[in-house]
DNA sequence: CTGTTAGCGCCTTCAT
DNA sequence: ATGAAGGCGCTAACAG
């Protein structure tokens, strides 16, 4: 009962059927050169044995596995399982499945996710670089092996050489310290994550023009750029900063969502009204935002978008002749400014 | 220069050195029976011509893909993910990587998953039920196959045939209404989700047993079981929950986070306060009833360990000799009360 | 319409 | 210490 059963393979059918493996494989395949009779003989056979192909057998043979590498810096992000979702939904339609690494936020693990994807597992690659990826060798590596490449989000001029989908970071801050400074807020703080990634650069660039642009000083007291990985470190710098403050700012841009969150939480436990006092506003829009009392303010990042796109563009790569005539495509999608109760 | 270049395999290898194959493959797998300088010959060689073996060929002359299908019913709740994330970190240590789908809660897709992965595409599988999944015989046909199965949360009786990890609902939520009770509140809400949902019902069961001991009598005006699927209608529901209730509660018991920062969004927003008027609990504690202001109390589950244990699990079925004498193992998690300023 | 044959790239006896 | 050969399960080109 509980035996070992070896599984059914075509030729246990075509053995029981007295034909060839390859009717079989034919037949199963609804390939309409087989009468019909034996197809459906086949079929019969085939589910009456508990027959199910094997897929490694197949890759091995078509040269294809149907699987898709994405590499994320990191799985506790909304941002980046909302991007996975987007994919997933797009290549599904497909048939690909979807294979997740992280690189856990470091350069060395996404060069060797990258190089254990250059195995033969998967037959493209969607990643988004850490922020510690300076250079495009590993990724160029991999593309001249044949295997396609997308990237998305952060972005930087040194990893820019293959399809790659973004938000245009800077104008869609800018435009929401803009939208701060047209409220009447002049002591405007902005909250950001580490220095070398891209995305927070542009963000912070985005702020300053802002800023120029209305003639406002920047304080450097204003600006933290945090430093942590994770979220309880997170917690304690955005505490810090505004507890070594010497004067309250009347308004905090910041980078993330969860930026966002612990500053109004920081702010309120302090005993500051939001938004009478000061206004804040976050970035991503990934739902937390929405529940918050008072809600956030944020700027709605396509997250899910950007993964079906990222997709898409992968797709195509598939079904393009061959790579000679490929020319990087680029695709920036919109940001959208969310009003709500913090501002 | 954007040539396609082939693959190099072990025979390129081979030929350039004018050696067989299969030394090739026995040198690159250390095999101490070739010969030190034969070895380091390879090694430079295939490292000089960019040589990576191929992980299909490889699986499908081992029968091994060093791969775990995992399949959880959404992606969009922490919970899972992060499961994921542990089931990731213990899997890795042993070379494998996971491959993860969503069953979206709908039982057909939980099966169709199944059985795309019963294609030889992973040597076993962690699957997390939906409410919708009332049999056994789906996975019990992938069991018989001889793929080992690991099951988490919400295993309901018909679904407890294999190995599984989980946490006692029932009582959890037991001691966190009786904790409420204590604290001198008598008229406690409940919030859970689909009662099909095997874990709603452990939770909802615990809510009553808590009452009963006490001699408090349950409202069915008091309780709301949430049938939606997705953020964006709990909310809703939530609200309508509050808004025709006769009298407002004095502490509500919610089954997951989500729902107990939706309560107390909902009642700050109808002007209570939290807590001196109402006490509101959450289930799970993924990090947002950290941030709420107030903080929320929160049972405390131990997601990451669970895909840990669930992970455990699986390879030591992988490293057991065969599947006759595999005792069904089941493990239950600790959880824990943390308090918070919402009680 | 069906069968034969030759791979896909690697592993693994069995020889030598 | 190395080579030759068969097999993993399926696909596809070529015959008939």
């Amino acid at each position: 009962m509980t035996l070992k059963k070896k599984r059914v393979k075509l030729e246990d059918i075509a053995r029981k059927l007295n034909i060839s493996i390859a009717t079989v494989s034919r037949a199963l395949d609804e390939n309409p050169r087989v009468k019909l009779s034996t197809r459906e003989k086949v079929f019969k056979t085939a589910k009456m044995m508990g027959y199910m192909p094997n897929q490694i057998a197949k890759s091995l043979s078509s040269g294809k596995t149907n699987l898709i590498g994405v590499i994320i810096p990191r799985y506790d992000e909304s941002f980046f399982i909302e991007v996975c979702r987007g994919i997933d939904r797009y290549v599904r339609k497909h048939n690909y499945k979807i294979l997740i690494s992280s690189s856990r936020n470091s350069f060395e693990f996404e060069r060797e996710n990258l190089i254990s994807f250059e195995r033969g597992l998967v037959d493209g690659i969607i990643l988004s670089p850490t922020h510690e990826t300076e250079t495009f060798v590993h990724i160029k590596s991999i593309i001249n092996k044949g295997i396609p490449v997308v990237l998305f989000d952060n972005i930087r001029e040194e990893v820019s050489g293959a399809d790659h989908v973004l938000i245009e970071d800077d104008k869609a801050s800018f435009s929401a310290v803009e939208f701060l400074i047209k409220k009447g807020r002049k002591r405007i703080a902005f909250i950001g994550g580490i220095k070398e990634k891209k995305v927070f650069q542009d963000r912070y660039d985005g702020y300053k023009k802002a800023m120029t642009k209305h003639n406002i000083p920047i304080y450097e007291e204003l600006i933290l750029h945090c430093e942590s990985l994770d979220r309880e470190n997170e917690d304690t710098e955005i505490q810090d900063f505004f507890n070594n403050i010497s004067a309250i700012p009347d308004a905090v841009f910041t980078c993330t969502d969860n930026y966002g969150l612990l500053t109004m939480k920081t702010l309120l436990k302090m005993g500051y009204k939001i938004p009478e006092q000061i206004s804040v506003i976050g970035f991503g829009d990934l739902g937390l935002g929405e529940i918050f009392v008072p809600s956030m303010t944020c700027i709605a990042q396509p997250s899910f978008e950007m993964g079906e796109k990222a997709a898409e563009l992968l797709i195509n790569q598939f079904n393009e002749p061959n790579d000679v005539n490929h020319r990087k495509k680029v695709l920036k999608l919109k940001t959208e400014l969310i009003l709500r109760d913090s501002t």
